[in-house]
DNA sequence: TAGATTGTTAATCGATTAACAATC
DNA sequence: TAGATTGTTAATCGATTAACAATC
């Protein structure tokens, strides 16, 4: 397989989101232009886009919504099962373990864990939170593909170093740091401030302009 | 101003919190070569990065990072003050509201909306949670710069145009949709679902690696 | 067959990196 | 002054858009 650019791949989710709306409506075609109305993207960078993974459409015609939501849903890996934890159980991981779309796509949450004697022994919608303590023992009993990491970022990084000694090789991290794990670990950042920033960037701009 | 690309905006909020950790640790003075290091980008990136605002090093010598650290701040417009609303209060919002880093940064949240009668009337680290039927009149009488949404994708779509409606100018959007609110108002995304999508991609991708 | 739309090549545009003169 | 490192120009690289032949 080619080497598929970042940019492509970011833009993988936000097509199988639009084609996911597209069938539930009960739509079976669409062309690239359609689609690039609605996203507002070219029609050009769609076609480009899909052809980097093989020729989904059909000429003269447009590409079939199911066929197409299907062929993206096994790129980005989503017929295959993963299991999750959540490390960090305060309002964060269980709004994370309680998202309920992620079981259909193949992602189950199996346990969350934390340090707070309060909360521990709670069932939550991705099970009964469990001690961080029992951690490294039921990541060494259990397949789990994925750990999310929703807790402050000292204890993240210091616990993602040791998730990667006992083996796990994939992090959802939403702590503000980079976790420094080096190479033969995945991880995927939700840096809620930075994205925030953004934010306040665009207003602040938006304002020097009108005054 | 130039127009700065949308690239080089992305990379501020990663230097800011470099220089904030730096800061931190009492170090004044760092070169682009150093962070660069640190960072795993090139130092020329850096450089042309800062230069799209201006110079803020001195040749010779690097740049200071208490001085770097405020004029990054600036720019991403954290000099000033926010009112957040957040609309949706699970526990994602929730876990905003809790979210003690923001106020350093300007950023206050005063009051959570819900429709759940359950929960209206608790005490949050942002406030009491309200009604959601009194979302219009409390954004007529207070300033607000910044309405979150935290709560599902059809009730944010038709909640975010009202709110449009009623002067709201940013939102940050957590709800699995594009809100589509056309011009005159700054939307920031964040898609928790197409975030965890890279992830299994490069998961995915990895196993047919291996195999 | 005529019309439509893809797949793909070529052209353009923009972003990143390299290089080095300016200067602290 | 010599050494270091920025600010900035030029070169390279990659991504996006345009164009069109292939073909359904």
């Amino acid at each position: 397989m080619e080497k598929i650019s970042k940019a492509v791949i970011e833009r993988l989710p936000r097509y199988y989101r639009y084609l996911d709306e597209l069938r539930s409506k009960g739509v079976s075609r669409v062309s690239s232009k359609e689609l690039s109305a609605m996203m507002h993207v070219t029609a050009s960078q769609i076609r480009q886009d899909l052809n980097n993974f093989g020729g989904f459409g059909q000429q003269g015609y447009g590409y079939k919504v199911e066929y197409l939501y299907d062929e993206i849903g096994k790129i980005l890996g989503l017929d295959k099962k993963y299991r999750m934890v959540i490390v960090g159980a305060g309002n964060l991981g269980r709004a994370i373990a309680n998202y309920g779309n992620f079981k259909n796509r193949g992602i189950e949450v199996i346990s969350l864990f934390d340090q707070n004697k309060e909360i521990i022994g709670m069932e939550t919608a991705g099970g009964k939170i469990r001690d961080i303590s029992e951690l490294f023992d039921f990541i060494k009993e259990n397949k789990v593909e994925i750990v999310a990491l929703t807790l402050p970022k000292e204890p993240a990084k210091k616990i993602a170093k040791q998730l990667k000694e006992h083996g796990v090789k994939a992090f959802w991290n939403f702590a503000h740091t980079d976790l420094g794990l080096g190479d033969g670990v995945l991880v995927e950042n939700v840096h809620l401030s930075e994205s925030l920033m953004k934010l306040t960037y665009k207003i602040s701009k938006s304002q020097n302009k009108e005054s």
